[in-house]
DNA sequence: CCTATTCTCGACAACAGTGTCCAAAAACCC
DNA sequence: GGGTTTTTGGACACTGTTGTCGAGAATAGG
């Protein structure tokens, strides 16, 4: 019939979303992702349709990969203290990692276009679906004496995230490792 | 000798902070800025020299504000607990009240703007100084009891920033006030 | 009253960035 | 191999923004 494309579109949404979780959106033109991703102008406006649409895209697959990593925790047995580690972990290094700063392409998108009513819709929605899953593992880590009982789930989750979405800030600012495993390993012992 | 200004530069200041604040530095123009605080571009210019600097000088008068905040509190003797309450509310009050969720300017700076090393200096040495300030009264609210002794006053500190962060990135994102308080209730009975 | 200095206002040059147009090239099917 | 469809790459119109220029207005002092 015709033509193939001479690139991966997935791919290019790969790179696209790290750029703009490093750059923001205000500062990640799309002469940069021309020249960054190696795709012809024309190419990337057919495959994604334009600037903001290419944002939102790259949003929403950097929360999909957010939401698989939560789901993964939810889905394995066993008491949840152990398990929150190994997840700050990762928080900690998916922050840290990369040649800058990077923080949370949410949080970043939420500070930053938290004005654009999809992209804070996209994000509300993603920290809440992530707030509801904390809930009900803190419930039950609660009920198996595992957490303490003095604070109701939902408040304690609120907050878990709220110190995770600090990291996030934190990491911004200032990417370093041990600042952000001192707050990881803070919040977890107040948890019990 | 020669004419005066017909407007006050800190009250302008002032002005270009709250929306440099809510909208963010590349979502400001220049000319939103000659628009509503009704002065000539040229005076604009003149007294402030630039976008840049003008974001920075608002910045840095966000900044002075926020730490003499901290300071008052500081300065107040007596148990830790009710102060830090009343510190929470405040920061829950100031990201929620305005037209629109505006959280908190620095945290807002680090995250757009984190890129710019004076911006990212600017923002550091803030909550630096924060972090510093909280350990030392939690460090003596532990010696007196009211706080619990198992975690280091610093990663506390650091902690309690994270979840104060975290606040203002919730706030953003969607300013409920229960939401908020509900986190500063949490993370205050952790606490201890 | 006059002069010197500073402020104010509209206009504008220079620049950057988005999204589109068009011609050429490439792949697939007949 | 020819025709058709799609991709590609460069050029570019258009828009919006920054920072400056020059003329005119306002104020303080002589």
């Amino acid at each position: 019939m015709a033509r193939q494309k001479e690139f991966d579109p997935d791919e290019a949404l790969t790179s696209a979303m790290e750029i703009f979780w490093e750059r923001g959106f205000e500062n990640t033109t799309m002469s940069a992702l021309v020249r960054e991703l190696g795709i012809g102008r024309q190419s990337l406006y057919d495959t994604f349709g334009g600037r903001q649409q290419l944002y939102e895209a790259a949003l929403r697959r950097y929360r999909t990969d957010a939401m698989a990593k939560a789901r993964e925790m939810e889905g394995r047995s066993g008491p949840l203290l152990p398990l929150l580690r190994e997840y700050l972990d990762e928080v900690v290094e998916e922050a840290v990692t990369g040649s800058c700063a990077k923080g949370c392409f949410l949080v970043n998108a939420a500070v930053e276009r938290g004005g654009d009513p999809g992209v804070r819709a996209l994000v509300v929605e993603h920290f809440e679906r992530l707030e509801g899953l904390l809930a009900r593992r803190i419930a039950a880590a609660q009920r198996s004496g595992e957490v303490r009982e003095d604070v109701e789930p939902r408040a304690l989750a609120k907050t878990l995230l709220g110190v995770i979405n600090g990291m996030r800030v934190a990491a911004r600012m200032q990417p370093r490792r041990e600042d952000l495993r001192a707050m990881a390993d803070a919040a977890l012992r107040l948890l019990s």
